[in-house]
Formats: C-alpha cells, sequence, structure tokens
DNA sequence: CTAGTTGCAAAGAGTTTGCATGGCG
DNA sequence: CGCCATGCAAACTCTTTGCAACTAG
C-alpha cells in the first residue's frame, strides 16, 4: 500500500503542475511528455496515475462536456478545499473564489433550501471578465 | 430537417416525464421502456433521441461522477433557465434553487469576480435535506 | 530483496454509425 | 410518395486490466 516516487510520476506532475491554470485531457499530457522526455511514461501510466491522484484529492476530474473526454487539473493547495470554484467555459480557467464568498453564499442556500453545497464538488460555470470583454460566448 | 413525432419519442419523453425529479442513464432508460412496451425503442434509438434532445435544450446531460456514465434528465420548462441547480450527489436528485435567490448569488459572484455565472450550465453539488438527516453520506 | 510500478497489448464499456427497412405527414 | 427515424450489428474511442519485466527504498 506504501507509494514509490517514480520518475513517471515525477514528470507528470511537473506537467500538471506547469499548466496548474487549465484542466489537461490524458492525450494532451502523454503528447507533452513524449515531447519532452526521451522515456516517458506509457499512457496506461499516465491513465494510472492520473486517476489515483484524482482519488487521492490531488488532482481534480472534470469532464469535458464537448469531447467528454476526462480531463486533469492539479489542485495546488488545501486552500481549494474551502472555496467554490469559478470555471469560465470559453477559455477554461480555473477561477478561486474568495473563501469569505464562499461561506457566505453556501450558508445563504443551506437556510433558503436546506441543502448542503460541498465545497469540494462544486465549480460555478460562466465567463470569465476578460472573455466576456474579449467578445467571447455570451 | 423536419422532425416526426414517432412512437418511440412518445415513449422516451413520457418516460423522461415520470422521473423529472432524478437524472436517468440510457441504460436504465432501455431497461425501463423494454419493460412497459412490447415493441420498445432499441439502445441505439435511445442514444439518438436523447442526444438529440440534448442539443435542442429540452433535456439535460449529466455526467455520472462515479460510474462515468451519462444521464439524462428532461427540463420540464423554461423556468429553469432562470436559476441554479442543486443537485443531490447522495439520491440523485435534481432541486430548482428560488429564482430570486439565483439571481442575488449571480449578481454577487459578479461585483466580486468579474465572472458571469451561466445559469443553464451550473449546478451545485451538495447533499439535500433528507439525505442529510438520513445519516447519509456527509 | 520485495512490494509497488511500468509497458505493452488485449479486453472492456459506453457510445456512435452504416445501411436497409419502416413510418410519419 | 419523400424524407426522416428506427434497428441491428459492426465500428469507434476512451479507459481499464493482465501479466511479465523493472525499480525504488
Amino acid at each position: 500500500m506504501a507509494q514509490y516516487n517514480t520518475r513517471q510520476k515525477g514528470l507528470l506532475l511537473n506537467c500538471l503542475r506547469r499548466n496548474s491554470e487549465r484542466a489537461m485531457s490524458v492525450e494532451e499530457l502523454t503528447e507533452m511528455l513524449f515531447a519532452e522526455s526521451d522515456t516517458p511514461p506509457g499512457k496506461s501510466t499516465v491513465y494510472r496515475l492520473v486517476s489515483r491522484l484524482a482519488e487521492e484529492g490531488a488532482v481534480r476530474r472534470f469532464e469535458d462536456p464537448e469531447t467528454r473526454k476526462a480531463k486533469y487539473q492539479i489542485i495546488d493547495s488545501e486552500a481549494c478545499h474551502h472555496h467554490l470554484h469559478l470555471k469560465c467555459v470559453a477559455c477554461g480557467k480555473l477561477l478561486h473564489m474568495d473563501h469569505a464568498q464562499s461561506e457566505r453564499i453556501i450558508d445563504g442556500i443551506f437556510d433558503d433550501s436546506d441543502f448542503t453545497v460541498s465545497q469540494e464538488e462544486t465549480t460555478l460555470f460562466g465567463v470569465c471578465g476578460e472573455c466576456r470583454t474579449a467578445g467571447g460566448r455570451k
């Protein structure tokens, strides 16, 4: 049950960290890894690593609504568990909502609807300021 | 490009409407249809119908985080487009948030984060009151 | 050394598609 | 009648798994 720190796992984590502001598909990950290493992790290893990381909570799994493919984004710190997220559907960026604001929203919903919103699982979708002014979708 | 009203489509819509409070997988749908009709729509037809309905916006597609399978839930009225949703991860129920509350939340987020939350695409996950008192997860 | 990890290839599962038949309008 | 929808089975795609070789500690 113990875990080893393998070269492959290191490469993958580096890759995810360097792209911490967006979610990456397994395909993107493997391609990127193949490009930057001469002995990259195989595709099945990438699958195994990301799914384990997702279970451990080190990485967050999304489902791309367009392609239906899984995408993974690293969760930089535990701070992520203490606020809601805002995901821009135009550029794919994941924004971290202010903690106090998250609390306010969650408490408000609980009071009104008797529903306990899970911060870990909830992401609000929409369009970020940049994309809105850039004339993107919506 | 025109569309016909076929018996299969009718059966499917009935089934979705009778279960409008939850999301159903294609498997569930076909099984249910097989049980209640002697000439039920085939599985590929169900796939074609739900995906078309989802495109048209008559039905909402979810991705079950556990099984990774697609689930579909009918959108009963346009009213759905004017509020956020609350999805119970324990029982799968989809609750409709009060319109005024949705507005309040969305406006608050816009003011604080310069982010435009999309009501059509956003669902908050958590646990409903019933499941919480039933001692379900969380 | 020894348990955990990797790679490959093959299996699996859900979903999509080609094509002939059937049915709505 | 003409066009769209259906059914079946085969094809596809992403993902998972079995197993032998490898490696971290």
